[in-house]
This record gives structure tokens, C-alpha cells and sequence, in this order.
DNA sequence: TTGAAAGCGCTACCAA
DNA sequence: TTGGTAGCGCTTTCAA
């Protein structure tokens, strides 16, 4: 098919290191030669291939990422900014979408090693000791975001727990007096799956209520009759606090069906501060948690790893609240 | 760092070829040197090198999408189905993010071909002889989806201009006296940005108003000031049809910013039926382009072409028009 | 049933 | 400044 550098030595009627040399501009080569290879080359339309050179170097200067879903805004963005900031290093990205699937994302991590990427930043799904061991035996520098695994592997996020209980003062020095809390429903099931991210935050949420001395109340999914019942029979000025921006959205998209006003009848604040949130009215109360800087972090945290340094810490990223006219 | 066959082979005692055989379990073997060759392979947690295993066969099993952009969820819930449907004929997927820029989009590319890919899935936002040259130079089955780039690529999307034609129809049908149109802007400007797809939907509006005879008036880009001036101004039942479903949210925003009532004093309708249509009230009317058939049509089309078929033809996808009550 | 060796395309080193 | 060659890890073919 394509032309090899050999037959683009044979043609120049030179040696291939000859030819290495003018492709790759290395030293050691007269300008004339170098030229005449060159013209050869173009004309042929040689194109490397890229498997010979990472077998012989041993480095592919790209990283996996394994994603859980691409279809949320939030990982969406994140993998644009580790795209852009790998791409300024020299580095490519090979994506992996897990869709939260255990099978998928093993496999995934597996195809990564297979191909001998030179550095992985995950978002798990997965947890327990089989996967840790497995991961460690890849022998590849690995990032973890989002969720995470355990303190064997560097991690970098915002401290989900911390804003959840900030969160509910916030909402609570607003005037409230009763901030329910959504949170995910049936993933907690497989023990397996890896649910520490919303487990912080329902932490976090547990936290705040307990330190202003208010009651908690918890639901699971979104559930129209529970929500409809929190709304009219709890007294005082009320909102919840949802463990993802969608959430929030779909309640105040149910609230127009029900007329029920926002923030009037319930106040809402979500997390994540996707961009969709910009784009409707009214405008809800979200948490921006820097996904330009977990990204960046993360490659550079990574890139550190895959220089051989191995006293690498975790980061704990800023937020900020956004504001809104939810609350 | 990792065992190589070499390595297993001289543990056991035999030659590569004999541990070839037993880990890719090929015939000719004695089963109980396979049990053995097997049992150091897993106790020494050999991984295949499939760079050296590609570099050999010559076929990766993988095929390259190049993507616009990942944070619009038409393009990542196309993308998650493509990867469905690869992933059960045995192929994983690279994926490359343009971002609709145009030297990402070729570097991208480039890079897929060095890596061997065996098919390439692309978005393009880029046309031209000299892109076209390059494609061609690729040797590689490429099937393009969105924009097309011309005949000489197989492609496969919905009928955008038929499609927005009936939607003209669709919206007169209710009783509309004016539909405009609101079209990305700036996005023409260089001529090497393949804008084939947003082309078409305007020529579709043009037809139909045309067809039915009615004032055609075209908006390039969100801004408000236009916007309010044509609801306010213009006599009549009023609708925008919009060329794709993030500015009718905005407009659907905006109107409540600003008291307008959806569909009383303006009607809506998008394009794509974008997953968060679902989460916002009130439903705005859109078309579902039939995102899974798109996926698999384009694989099975590119199957096609990477088993050699070369009267692999163009596919267009059925859509229909999501209900709602924005008009 | 097994071994030996060539070859995939490139890099890197040593010798000329 | 150049050529020659070993080697990266795997597959594949031929011979034993």
C-alpha cells in the first residue's frame, strides 16, 4: 500500500538511516542529500507509520482517557481541556467511553495498555482490590478524576463533600427552612460500581444539614409524587439541593406543568454548573467547580508521573458557586 | 517493564512460535504445553503489544471517528452508538475532536492514519481539492456523516434541506402567517469551512417558504435586539424555525426574560431533538434525525468499504418531527 | 507437534 | 556524512 522508508532509500539509492535522518531532521546529514530524500518522499507521499516508530522507541506520546459518558456536558468539557493541554505537550488523546459499564471500562484500560499509551487519566466506575491490582500491574502512570479509587493513585477534583455542606449554608443563609437533597438512585446497588463522588456529596449534604441543626431529607431519582408531596406539605420556604445539575432542571421543567414557582415555591441548586444551564430561565443556582483547571491539573499531574516522578500528590481543585435566581 | 513472548518462550523452555500458539490458541499445538506455556504467560501477567501484533498483521481493528465537537449531544450520543455498534463487529474506536477547526480536524486525521486505522468515520469541517487529495492519498475507507464533502466519499445523514422544506409546511400548517429563520453566523466566512450541512437547512427553509409562497426572513446568530424587533413588528401568527435546537432554548430563554409568551406570541422549532428538549418546559417542537440509524448505517456502510466493496453507496436516514407545544 | 527464522517499518548505534 | 545492522514484539511460513 503506503511507501516504507526503505523503498524511499532504495529509490534514492541511499541507506534507510539515511533517510531516517532527512525524514526526522536529525543531524549528520549533507543539505543536498536531505533534499533530494525529501523530494523523493513527497512525491512518493510517504506518511510514517506510526506503530513501527512507538515499537522502536517505546514511548507513543499519547494518553487514554476512559470516560464515563461523553454525553454529559461536564466530562464533555473536561476532555476538551485535557485534549487542548495534552496537544500543547506533544501528547495525543485515545478516548475511551465506559458508560459507567464495568466490562467496558476494563476492557477499555486494557486496550489502552495493549496500545502501550504512556500515561492514563481515568474516571472510574469500578473499585475494589482485583481492579486495583490490575491497574497496578499495567505499570502505567495513572490519573484518577471524578471518582476515586484509593489513595494508590493520584486523584484530582474539587472536594465534593466540602461544597455539598457549604451548599446547604448557603441555601440555609438565603432564608430557608428546609433543604431537601437529590440524590442518584439504584447505582448503589453493585458493590462494585464506584459511587464515591456521590457519595461525597450526599456526605457533604449530611454534613450541612446536621451542623445548622436542620432536618434531612433525602430522595432517590427523580420522582414526581415525592417531589410534589415535599413541596406541598412541608412548611416554611423549601428547596432542594440536587446531586447534579439535570436533576434541578427537570424539576423546574416540572414545575411549569405543576405551576408551581421557582424560587417562590421551592428553591433549587444544582451541581456542576453545566452550560445548558445558561440558556434557561430561571437561571438555577449551580456549582462551578473549574473544569478548565481540573483538566489542565490532571495532564500536568500525569505528565509529572510519566517524567518519572513519583512523589506526586492529589489536588484538590477550587469552586465557586453561580449564581442564579433559583434560590 | 512488561514480558514479551520471547521471554515466556525461554522460561518454558520452547520457541516463540510454540508460545504463539498456545496464547493465541491456534491449532498444532500439544494441549499440555499449552496448559504450561499458559500458566507461566498468566503467572508473569503477560499483556500483548498489539502495536507489534498491528505491525505484523497489518490490520488494527480499529477504525478513527474525527468529530466536530463533543459537547453538543447530538454529536456524543452518535458517537456513543458508533462505538455500540463497533464494538460488536470486534473494532474499537480513536476518536479526535476538531472542535470544527480545520487544522485540527487534518493533524487529526494524519494521525489516525499513522496509527494504521483501519477505517475512518468522518465530521468534517473542513472541504477543498487539496483536503480532498489528502483523503484519497490515505488509502483508507472513510464514510462521512454531517457534512459532505463530496460524491467521491460515501455519506450518510437525514435530508436536511427536504427536512426543514416540510418543517416550513409543518409550521404554516398550524396556522403560522410568518416563520424566520435563525442560521449560524460568522461560520461562512472562510471558504475552506465545510458548512454543507447548515447550507442545506437554509436552502430547505428557502424552498418552503418559497413553496407556500410566504416572506422569508433570515436571522444569522442569537441577538436579542433582531429578535424582539421581529416579534414586536411583524403582523400576524409568528414563528422561528431555528437551525438547530441550542438557539431555540435561548430563544425560549429569552422570552420569558422578557415576558413573551411561547407559543401565544412566538412559536419554535429546532433541529436535532437534542436530549435536554425532554428537560425543558414548554417541549420545544424539533426533528429527531434518528441518531441510531445514522451510527449504524454509517459503520455498516464503512464494514462495507473496509471488506473491500467499493459500490458502496450514500444512505439517507428517515427522520420525523418531535412533538411539543412550542407552536 | 515443534523450532527456526524472516519480516512488519522504524530507530539507534557503531563503523566506515 | 553515510551505510549497515540489530532490535522493538509479534505473526507466519517452512522445515524438521
Amino acid at each position: 500500500m503506503s511507501v516504507s522508508i526503505k523503498q524511499i532509500a532504495k529509490m534514492c539509492g541511499v541507506s534507510e538511516g539515511t533517510v531516517d535522518r532527512a525524514i526526522n531532521n536529525r543531524p549528520g546529514i549533507k543539505e543536498e542529500t536531505k533534499q533530494k530524500v525529501l523530494a523523493v518522499a513527497k512525491k512518493m507521499n510517504y506518511q510514517p507509520n506510526h506503530l513501527a516508530r512507538c515499537l522502536a522507541t517505546g514511548c507513543t506520546k499519547t494518553i487514554g482517557v476512559v470516560c464515563l459518558d461523553i454525553c454529559n456536558s461536564f466530562f464533555s468539557s473536561l476532555i476538551n481541556v485535557i485534549e487542548e493541554i495534552a496537544k500543547e505537550n506533544g501528547y495525543f488523546i485515545t478516548l475511551i467511553v465506559s458508560r459507567s459499564r464495568i466490562e467496558k471500562e476494563i476492557e477499555g484500560i486494557n486496550y489502552l495498555a495493549g496500545r502501550k499509551v504512556d500515561g492514563l487519566i481515568l474516571f472510574p466506575a469500578v473499585k475494589g482490590n482485583e481492579y486495583e491490582n490490575m491497574l497496578k500491574n499495567l505499570n502505567i502512570p495513572i490519573v484518577t478524576i471524578y471518582n476515586r479509587i484509593s489513595s494508590e493513585f493520584v486523584h484530582i477534583d474539587v472536594d465534593c463533600r466540602k461544597i455539598m455542606e457549604k451548599a446547604v449554608e448557603f441555601i440555609a443563609d438565603k432564608g430557608y427552612d428546609n433543604i431537601a437533597y437529590m440524590d442518584v438512585g439504584r447505582i448503589y446497588k453493585d458493590s462494585r460500581n464506584n459511587v464515591y463522588s456521590f457519595k461525597q456529596r450526599l456526605a457533604g449534604y449530611m454534613d450541612g444539614v446536621k451542623k445548622i441543626g436542620m432536618n434531612k431529607q433525602v430522595f432517590s431519582g427523580f420522582k414526581e409524587a415525592n417531589i410534589l408531596e415535599y413541596i406541598n406539605n412541608t412548611p416554611g420556604k423549601k428547596a432542594i439541593l440536587c446531586t447534579y445539575d439535570t436533576y434541578a432542571v427537570r424539576i423546574l421543567s416540572m414545575s411549569r406543568k405543576y405551576n408551581i414557582k421557582v424560587p417562590e415555591d421551592i428553591g433549587l441548586m444544582g451541581f456542576n454548573n453545566m452550560d445548558v444551564l445558561n440558556d434557561i430561565y430561571p437561571r438555577i443556582y449551580s456549582v462551578d467547580c473549574n473544569i478548565e483547571l481540573i483538566g489542565t491539573t490532571a495532564f500536568n499531574k500525569l505528565y509529572e508521573l510519566m517524567q518519572g516522578k513519583n512523589d506526586v500528590e492529589d489536588a484538590v481543585i477550587d469552586y465557586r458557586f453561580s449564581e442564579g435566581n433559583s434560590l
